[in-house]
DNA sequence: TGCCAGGCGGGGT
DNA sequence: ACCCCGCATGGC
């Protein structure tokens, strides 16, 4: 197994208010976090990982990988990964005196959504089609057991998210035994896709934006949460069965489908569409159907953080 | 056990 | 622009 070894780190002054443990808990593996450091894969080859904690103010940085990258680089990518240059106050005036998500302002106040690379919050998005949030993200899990690159950082094993490249090479049959079902096809056809059209290069939002047309089994909602997860684009929110249920019963509309429910969205969150959506699956604790609308009629939204459930705030600690 | 779940595309109307 | 179905899995 290679290792990467630290190459250099650096400081940043914590923006206020940013809660680091919120924002590296959410939606996150063990692998990755571990209720102290975030383990951040930065980019596949070259094969970079940041380690950040958080000591005092500041968030101290440091970088792994075989190859020196460079300080400015990494700073982008930390700064964009973590939203640090996010200004949420706009949010949260419409936050607070929202039927679901008036708690976000006060109860998870400086959490900001966790960037990935645009390619793994593809797979990421194309896991959560048809399925609960449990099933998605097991089989999330089980595509970086079977296909990550394990490297050693920190006497830790990481695995990193495998390229394009990588999930053709494994083959239709692995993301088959990742348990992907039907998506594997999917997966398979953007994989061969990618690699054929970048030769190489790392995929980009423009890439991913394009495997809508490319590739058959990625639609809408597929490509607005690999943007959301891998871009931070906010402005076109996924709307899927689930959230037109949660929307009509907690704004008290009759939505009759996706589209009308999105129009509702962004009348009421302008350009925070996709945040709203991100935090609305926060404060039910992404349960099914029935389970959130009952949370809903109560308004208990909030996240339970009970580390017996798998919930999207507690996966790092049970996957 | 059978049925359904944070989708999708192809086929119908 | 709608409605309906099957698709592969896992969980209840």
């Amino acid at each position: 197994m290679a290792k990467l070894h630290e190459n250099f780190s650096f400081t940043f002054l914590s923006p206020q208010p940013f809660n680091f443990h919120l924002t590296a808990s959410a939606y996150n593996f063990n692998w990755f976090y571990n209720g102290q450091s975030l383990y951040l894969p930065l980019s596949r080859k070259p094969d970079v990982v940041a380690k950040i904690e958080p000591v005092d103010k500041e968030l101290v940085v440091k970088v792994f990988s075989k190859v020196s990258m460079s300080k400015d680089e990494v700073e982008d990518k930390v700064v964009f990964a973590l939203g640090l240059q996010e200004e949420l106050s706009s949010f949260y005036e419409i936050a607070f005196n929202d039927p679901l998500l008036r708690y976000v302002p006060l109860k998870l106040k400086g959490m900001h959504l966790r960037c990935c690379s645009p390619w793994l919050a593809l797979l990421i998005a194309l896991c959560q089609q048809n399925a609960s949030f449990r099933q998605g993200w097991s089989m999330v899990y089980h595509v970086l057991e079977l296909l990550g690159l394990r490297v050693e950082v920190d006497g830790r094993i990481v695995p990193l998210p495998p390229t394009p490249m990588e999930v053709v090479e494994a083959g239709l049959k692995q993301l088959k035994a990742a348990r992907l079902g039907y998506r594997a096809e999917t997966l398979f056809m953007a994989a061969n896709w990618l690699m054929d059209y970048l030769r190489g290069e790392e995929p980009d939002e423009a890439s991913i934006l394009a495997l809508k047309e490319q590739v058959k089994g990625i639609g809408t909602y597929t490509l607005r949460v690999a943007l959301l997860f891998g871009a931070r684009r906010y402005e076109e929110p996924p709307v899927d069965r689930w959230l037109v249920k949660v929307v009509s019963e907690a704004y008290g509309q009759s939505l009759k489908g996706l589209s009308e429910a999105e129009a509702f969205i962004k009348q009421r969150w302008h350009e925070w569409g996709g945040l709203f959506a991100f935090f609305t699956t926060i404060v039910t604790d992404a349960e099914p159907g029935l389970k959130a609308i009952k949370r809903v009629r109560e308004g208990f939204l909030e996240p339970k953080f009970d580390f017996s459930q798998l919930t999207p705030m507690t996966m790092w600690r049970l996957l």
